[in-house]
RNA sequence: GGGCGCGUAGCUCAGCGGUAGAGCACUACCUUGACAUGGUAGGGGUCACUGGUUCGAUCCCAGUCGUGCCCACCA
């Protein structure tokens, strides 16, 4: 083996091999509990990023940590249509060309799109084969695959029958540059300065007027009317008249209506039926007219007064301020922070806008879904998402299914010439369930469904619903579902309630809600900010002018190019180094705490990276000492050897419970923490003197043992670092006789028995070994130099452990001998330790600076003081003797024991060295 | 206006009723035959604040301050 570890030599070699040899499909006839995980389908718009490198990671584990305790696990790949992202990305790039969709022509611009999900797919696909993920590549699906088209058709003929899915005219959230209908999830709302207008509205029959306050003096041109709350003194008496609508020849009457606020503005609100959600309901109430005054593309329509028609919405709006200051109507203006709709996708101001839509009648499919998060049988982890998904769900709206786009699935409905609306599987069967012969002639519906209609199916479709499929039976319901927050309504709450409509079942049991990737100082990754971070360069490493080229290039907003190129040198002044897959992977799992944001910086991945250099040496130490070796199965162990058997059960049981609860973030830090601090530092030194004094059998059984040990521990490794824990493994695997040609498909290991006798031993060689080092380090002595030590006092078991492993504690401790002495022994010329009531004394004659030697024993001597008298004050107060359980209550009296203990050993070698001082 | 979080070592975060932990950073010493992407030994925290419950609170409860996110029709 290399002296260090390269990471790219390692990954570009294995996946291929698991690939090609069907590691990753599932074995359906596998004993045990199966296992699934649906893999959030990403969309075909590009490529993926740290948030998916992320999830990705924790399904990767979960996926291989399952395979190995032998379920049938599937990990089901795939991608998404993303209807609007997706022809976002394909204008555009026709944009570069000067060409627009319309100039294509549907049929030749949804080609276009498919030409551009193949390659986007494809790069989606390597990446996730770079990151190692172990998904069943042979049955992956996309959303507009044939036979997920046709459930997505199956469920909307069954929704449209049973009455749930209807096609009316109404208000819907209108993109004025998309030109289609979003539903109330893709409105972010945000909060931007504007101006409260207030406009005078004159009465019709004598003088006088109303006020009326409004951020939006546009939309005037459509009011109906003009609102007061009922118990509104100030305008009782208005209530019925008639106002001269501004700038227009039309009269509009005064109603009243509770959804006025008497305290907002001037308690008069005008009512615009066409344009505002509100306004549309206080309409419906008092049959108001429904008068649009805008276009498709948010300009003055054909209903405004001649001088506005054509003009945008924001010119109208100067206009009409203009105008109605010039009319000697407007009262005044005032600043005023609003509430601002905009489309997620767009960005642009939202418009309520009337057109016909299609939607989904949404509470008889919610109900259902409350019930199976609230009596258990989906778990939200952590569990306090349920709040969030409950809150959601109590409150829930129609679904606005339809859009005003090319891309995505078509709806399956036709008209005649009538405008009768037929719905179908296909036009023959709508044909057919409409009564209608062929000489009738029907058109489809131009719209296609929310790209989240065919996600909502996702976890049956991919599975071939409707057709009852062993893979379906098999894995359906799945076993958990990985996603962050940030689709808990888009998606989670939809598969919830498809699921339980047209699969029977839950669609997952676990719902593991994980954070969301941010960068170093906690903000938002994005494109325009800048400050993405691609996993693949993380993997790879990349120099600084690429980083610079590939975050500046392609920018919506160019001027920003300076800007982030300054940040990023900043950042990044040596570009990234390539830290490897597994380093990446590492570092995911430790950053999947609790929290709902998750800091990514460097600093982590750096260490997860000497990390793996870390375990590559170990392997290369414990490949060294038994190359050419013949290892049997020992009879006997030594103490260590038991010891660090005993360690590795508890840290598998530690894993599965961190596992079994999400906290990939435990696992990791145990398995750090075992292979560094338990194995390398303390198990390997332990057996270096073991191999070279001990005798035949002890020899054997130490190779054994780190051979053993490393090989369960690669593979307790290998579902967080795949890669290098395969390279490892094969090497490591024949050393021991172990047949199998791959980590991948080996079995989760057994967790060794707890061995309390050689817990007890080590923890008292260490102690032993850090009280001679401490020593050393403080008193200058080389690390090199052998030392004699001395023991006084002490207890039985304190003699027993040191005959058991006396060789053993001079090998590794550069200990040249020991002599137990009296405790009258003079110690003046001695540097002391203590392990509990044993000392160490180390004589360093001529070599300890008492003045030096007494500092630190002071020091030691304040630390033990402190916690005497606590322990002093604790066990003195009758409320705690009386109160706190006994156990408690004994664990105090043996530190207060232990404490005493070493304050008077210490006191006293302070004294001897008080009068050699003198 | 509701809902959900967070405030612990210089930084990023675990812990959550019995004497404060990790990684990174920091200090000193060490080219010891696995590893300087390393070793050994250290330094560093009144666990935001104020009350309460308790024998005992970083942990539970109430409130305050700071901070973040989500939802909501106030023109």
């Amino acid at each position: 083996m290399d002296k260090s570890y390269s990471p790219a030599d390692i990954e570009s070699r294995w996946y291929d091999t698991w690939e090609s040899r069907g590691y990753f499909a599932p074995d359906l006839d596998a004993e045990g509990e199966p296992y699934s995980i649906m893999l959030p389908p990403p969309n075909v718009t590009g490529s993926l990023h740290m948030g998916h490198a992320f999830q990705d990671t924790i399904m990767d584990i979960l996926t291989r940590y399952h395979r190995m305790r032998g379920q049938p696990t599937l990990w089901q790949p795939g991608t998404d249509h993303a209807g609007i992202a997706t022809q976002m990305v394909v204008e555009r790039q026709l944009a570069l060309k000067d060409v627009s969709r319309h100039d294509l022509g549907r049929d030749a611009f949804v080609d276009a799109v498919w030409a551009w999900k193949e390659q986007s797919g494809g790069t989606i696909e390597r990446q996730m084969r770079r990151l190692g993920a172990s998904v069943d590549w042979s049955h992956s699906r996309f959303t507009m695959d044939q036979g997920l088209s046709d459930a997505v058709t199956r469920v909307f003929v069954s929704l449209y029958d049973d009455g749930l899915i209807e096609r009316r005219k109404r208000l819907v959230n209108w993109d004025p540059v998309l030109h289609t209908a979003v539903s109330d999830l893709e409105v972010e709302s945000v909060e931007e300065k504007g101006s409260l207008w207030h406009i005078r509205y004159p009465l019709a029959d004598n003088g006088g007027h109303v006020i009326v306050a409004t951020t939006r003096p546009e939309t005037l041109l459509g009011d109906a009317a003009v609102a007061v709350n009922p118990d509104d003194e100030r305008y009782a008496s208005l209530v019925g008249k008639k106002l001269k609508l501004p700038l227009t020849d039309r009269t509009i009457p005064v109603i009243a209506d509770d959804y006025v606020d008497t305290e907002f503005g001037t308690g008069c609100v005008k009512i615009t039926p066409a344009h505002d959600f509100n306004d549309w309901e206080v309409g419906e109430r008092h049959d108001l007219p429904v008068i649009n005054v805008l276009t498709p593309d948010a300009a003055m329509n054909e209903n405004a007064p001649e001088a506005y028609q054509g003009m945008d919405r924001f010119e109208a709006r100067k206009q009409i301020v203009a105008d109605l200051e010039a009319a000697g109507l407007l009262e005044r203006t005032e600043p005023h922070t609003l509430m601002v709709p905009r489309g997620d996708r767009s960005n642009t101001v939202i418009e309520p806008y009337l057109t016909d839509q299609w939607y989904v009648k949404i509470a008889p499919l919610a109900k259902p879904a409350i019930e199976a998060v609230r009596d258990g049988r989906i778990r939200f982890v952590p569990e306090n998402w349920n709040k969030t998904y409950f809150n959601w769900m109590e409150g829930i709206k129609d679904w606005c299914i339809s859009r005003q786009l090319w891309w995505g699935h078509r709806i399956p409905a036709w008209y005649d010439d009538e405008g009768r609306v037929y719905v179908g599987r296909d036009e023959a069967d709508a044909r057919q369930r409409g009564g209608l012969g062929d000489e009738v002639a029907l058109r489809q519906d131009d719209d296609v469904l929310d790209t989240w209609f065919s996600s909502a199916l996702w976890p049956f479709t991919t599975l071939g619903w409707p057709d009852k499929t062993r893979r379906l039976e098999t894995f359906y319901p799945t076993s958990v579902l990985v996603t962050g927050f940030d689709i808990i309504f888009f998606w989670v709450a939809r598969m919830i309630m498809m699921g339980l409509r047209f699969a029977g079942d839950v669609p997952f049991r676990d719902v593991y809600i994980h954070g969301l990737i941010m960068d170093a100082q906690g903000q938002k990754m994005s494109k325009s900010k800048g400050n993405v971070l691609d996993p693949i360069d993380l993997i790879d490493g990349i120099e600084l002018e690429p980083l610079v080229r590939k975050r500046t290039t392609g920018l919506m907003q160019p001027q920003m190019a300076p800007k982030i190129e300054k940040a990023t040198r900043n950042e990044f002044p040596d570009g990234i180094p390539a830290y490897g897959c597994d380093a990446l992977r590492f570092t995911f799992a430790s950053l999947a705490t609790t929290g709902r944001d998750i800091r990514f910086g460097l600093g982590r991945i750096e260490g997860h990276r000497n990390f793996c250099n870390k375990l590559w040496n170990a392997a290369r130490y414990v490949l060294m000492q038994t190359e050419g070796h013949t290892i049997e199965a020992p009879r006997s162990l030594t103490l260590p050897d038991r010891w660090i058997r005993s360690r590795l059960g508890a840290l598998l049981r530690d894993l599965e419970t961190h596992i079994d609860n999400y906290r990939m973030d435990l696992a990791a830090q145990a398995l750090y923490e075992f292979t560094w601090n338990e194995y390398c530092d303390w198990y390997l030194e332990l057996s270096k003197p073991a191999l070279q004094e001990g005798d035949e059998a002890q020899q054997n059984a130490t190779r054994h043992t780190l051979l053993t040990v490393l090989e369960q521990l690669l593979r307790a490794l290998h579902p967080f670092m795949p890669f290098i824990t395969e390279e490892i493994w094969q090497k490591v695997a024949p050393a021991l006789g172990l047949s199998g040609d791959s980590i991948v498909i080996t079995d989760w290991p057994q967790a060794p028995a707890a061995d309390k006798e050689a817990e007890e031993h080590v923890a008292w060689l260490k102690a032993v070994l850090q009280g001679v080092r401490r020593i050393r380090a403080e008193l200058n002595v080389a690390p090199g130099k052998p030392l004699d030590v001395q023991l006084q006092g002490g207890t039985e078991p304190d003699r027993a452990h040191l005959e058991r492993s006396e060789s053993l504690l001079r090998g590794v401790g550069r200990i040249a001998g020991f002599e137990w002495v009296d405790a009258e022994a003079d110690a003046s010329q001695c540097a002391v330790a203590l392990v509990d009531s044993l000392r160490l004394l180390i004589p360093l004659k001529g070599l300890v600076d008492v003045a030096e030697e007494s500092r630190r024993l002071r020091k030691l001597l304040d630390k033990e003081r402190k916690d005497l008298a606590r322990s002093e004050g604790k066990l003195g107060n009758s409320r705690f003797v009386d109160n706190a359980p006994e156990a408690v209550v004994a664990q105090e009296k043996e530190r207060l024991a232990s404490h005493r203990a070493t304050v008077e050993e210490l006191e006293a070698q302070l004294e001897r060295l008080a009068a050699l001082g003198d």
